[in-house]
DNA sequence: TTGTACGCGTTATCAC
DNA sequence: GTGATAACGCGTACAA
């Protein structure tokens, strides 16, 4: 692999005056100009980013720390992440924490050692302390995506409006029963819940919850749930994989979609509109995020002394398709 | 950020003498190898790998190009890559090439630039000649995956093997017409054919072909299909989101899978047993094409004047689920 | 306009 | 055992 010096040596200059010809700031006599070029392109140049960095303290490298990388959104996320910071010059160093706190904490030391000039991450959980102790002593300019961290720049999307979003939609359908068909562990269950206190009174009496990933269990419940009730009920689903299990379920049992039962989705993967029915879901404006978050962050990189920091609460649109379409406004495009 | 000569002053020591406290590579006075240790762990010393990497010309750095990192198959493989280059020791720097032939050069050029120690990709276009030219040129190791790149180390899944599986499982399931639903330029077409030939004479008088993505069109294909033959059709779809349309499709046209229809993907995407009826798919041995490319790559670093290469076709699995399943032996399960 | 000298943070090779 | 010293590839101040 060629290097600057060894251009000099071939080309009878001296290595300075070839870095100024491949960086093209000062004048330098154009008969040299062009021989350094022509040696340079002969040998097919490239600048070794690590002497580069060494000395001027910046590697133009975004560090990258996703809980899951084969997770179709967060591969979503990284793939705008890429773009946007390409844009700018900047590269990835990708890391998958896998939802290991230890792994993250070796993350975060690699990422360190590579003296990323940002980093932008998911963290396995946002409210550790030991983990906002590692970022705070990493010194170095950090965005969090898709979670809520206080006192660092966090770009999310606000999971209890949309779940309430859900929840109006449901009820608006004409849907009078309603089950949560996952973890409540989520924000998105919250704001179902609220978002469903606003709809109706005593809605506790018409909510079921159904936390197992059992098919059978799910399948057990839910006839227990049809066993009880006869109005129309609307589901929400954590995610649209959940959600398509629901809809096999429901299937099997000969229930129909939408007119018994309406279901809702999160994540608005793209299966979902070739779905059948194609499945209502909420659409997370990941491109959005995925751009905030590096222009954030390069404007970190440039205003070190900048204390502010920002929280953005992005906004869900809930993308209504036929699985939730009781009114029949889509069924009948 | 703390380095080593900042420690050898706080300490009183010389700077060789932190660095061979942090390596543990030689015998120190064990009263001054405390104070450095606790001294860097204080400050949460990490050495500085752009200058480690000057001086022993090692990045630790393994390139990776992928097509396209949204992909949740290529997501799920770089995962894996993740996993195995990480327990040597190794971080990825992630490129999405994009099918753009620009980018992919691009990427090149600054997988270059990073002095990257190896480099593992999905090449746009594995026969072009101007890739293969970058790629010698560049003079760092290179693993192909998914792809066949003749007189390059590649490791991938023989799709014709694949194709011909397939055909073979439909007809052996009584499936008696068959439809090819996607490009008809993989692969995984050309084996499916030469598996059909195999199976009974005269096929193609019983192949259909359907190649557009329009739901509109594919049901009027369908229709047209159905309206000139009375017998189970086995239908191979070029991957598992075609499949789900296409079942989204028939479902719609309330024709029954599998007893009227069989129906296998490719990929085996998670949500496939989720599916009602459960989809049958390829499945790609991903994580072990993985692995063998990350230790062929290492292989091929501590071996640099190795001149052979490795031509690694892996076999695909058939998981037979419910949608091809028309002898019941899954169902009755 | 061009070359010399130096430093970035580390490892490795010497003497001491 | 330990401390100078050189070297990696590059950018930059300074001198010529």
């Amino acid at each position: 692999m060629i290097t600057m010096t060894e251009i000099a040596r071939l080309t009878g200059v001296s290595q300075p005056t070839v870095s100024r010809v491949l960086n093209g700031n000062t004048a330098v006599n154009p008969e040299i100009r062009e021989r350094v070029l022509a040696c340079a392109r002969e040998h097919d140049f490239q600048p070794n980013v690590m002497a580069q960095s060494l000395v001027g303290s910046k590697t133009r490298l975004i560090g990258v720390i996703v809980t899951d990388i084969s997770n179709s959104f967060f591969a979503e996320l990284v793939k705008h992440i890429g773009e946007e910071a390409r844009k700018d010059g900047y590269s990835l160093i990708l890391f998958s924490s896998d939802y290991d706190l230890e792994k993250e904490k070796e993350c975060l030391d690699v990422v360190k050692r590579y003296r990323v000039d940002g980093l932008i991450m998911v963290p396995v959980d946002e409210n550790g302390a030991e983990w906002r102790g590692m970022v705070s002593r990493l010194d170095i300019p950090t965005v969090v995506i898709t979670r809520h961290a206080t006192g660092i720049d966090s770009f999310y999307v606000a999971h209890d409006e949309a779940g309430a979003q859900v929840a109006r939609h449901l009820h608006e359908q004409g849907y009078e029963e309603y089950i949560f068909f996952g973890n409540t562990t989520d924000d998105k269950y919250l704001g179902f819940i609220d978002g469903m206190a606003n709809e109706c009174r005593e809605f506790r009496k018409h909510l079921t919850i159904i936390s197992s990933k059992d098919s059978q269990v799910i399948e057990a419940a839910l006839k227990e749930h049809f066993a009880k009730t006869t109005g129309k009920t609307g589901i929400f689903a954590y995610n649209d994989r959940r959600a398509v299990q629901m809809m096999g379920i429901l299937q099997k049992m000969k229930i129909r979609v939408p007119e018994q039962v309406g279901i809702v989705g999160f994540d608005n993967i793209y299966l979902c509109e070739v779905l059948y029915p194609s499945l209502s879901s909420i659409a997370q404006p990941n491109e959005t995020m995925a751009s905030l978050a590096v222009q954030r962050l390069l404007y970190r990189m440039d205003h070190p002394n900048d204390q502010k920091r920002e929280d953005h609460p992005l906004h869900a649109e809930l993308i209504c398709r036929q699985s939730s379409d009781l009114k029949g406004g889509i069924l009948s495009k």
